[in-house]
DNA sequence: TTCTAAAGTTGGAATTGTTCTAAATTTTGT
DNA sequence: ACAAAATTTAGAACAATTCCAACTTTAGAA
């Protein structure tokens, strides 16, 4: 599900978000890879096709997309933050063993907030061993 | 609520833990500060009453704490770790102008895990704006 | 289309939380 | 009290991320 760089570009701009080359590239790098990919992993990626790709642009687009709400950042232990594209809400599953990040649809309700607060967004992790890990 | 070192080393044996001053120091810095303090601040809160104690000791005392499942490492995202002791399961609230971090108690529900696999372990966190930041 | 100001990109250096290492000390079981 | 194993120390090393200054690109106006 490969979207082209200006429907990306679109969704930029309805968030207020300048479009780059540089920055449709990351974006397009994580609708087409559902693996919530690592920076490292993205910047490697995107190599290729882009050879003056800098690092820290990476890093520049993945916070002004995390800003904007087209992505999300994981945080969800290890050393490296990991990228997540997603249309609909999810939790995650992190293997304690091999560090694979699955995800888990379905619904899952808000904790109770409490008085005078204004939430924003949720995180739910589970962490465990992945079925994999588990027959071993 | 402060807890004997007697106390507190007898529940590290029960885990298999060794017990050490610094690791009881830790631990009882954790019981009596419920605020999810960094390394740092737990660091620094102890340096007072034990000038020898090292950066290193405090990151290896988290581990094996967090490793016998006596405290929880919290990834709440930011640059630094957060660690909490508490007896009972709760989430976590983040504010993200203050950055202060939230208990929140109550049920709410285990989403579904995919068949297979086996759940240690959940987080879930909220973020948003807390009651303070939010009347300004 | 051309121009301009504002914003983004580059590449490398700097920063900083965390881990590593080897020697000295402490702990546990005998 | 003794010996073996584990822990602590202090500082160096490491690695993910951020910063910086010069250069390039973008968006919008003319």
């Amino acid at each position: 599900m490969t979207l082209t760089a200006q429907h990306i570009g679109k969704m930029m701009a309805e968030r207020g978000l300048r479009s780059s080359v540089q920055r449709v590239a990351v974006m397009r790098y994580l609708v087409d890879h559902r693996t919530h990919p690592s920076v490292d992993e993205i910047y490697n990626g995107l190599r290729d096709g882009m050879p003056s790709l800098a690092l820290a642009t990476v890093y520049n687009a993945l916070d002004a997309l995390a800003g904007a709400g087209l992505v999300r950042r994981l945080d969800i232990g290890g050393d490296v933050a990991r990228f997540d594209y997603s249309e609909q809400a999810h939790a995650h599953f992190v293997c304690r063993k091999c560090g694979m990040v699955y995800d888990i649809r379905g619904e899952m309700q808000m904790p109770a907030i409490p008085a005078g607060f204004e939430a924003a967004e949720i995180d739910v992790t589970v962490y465990g061993l992945c079925k994999k890990c588990k027959n071993k």
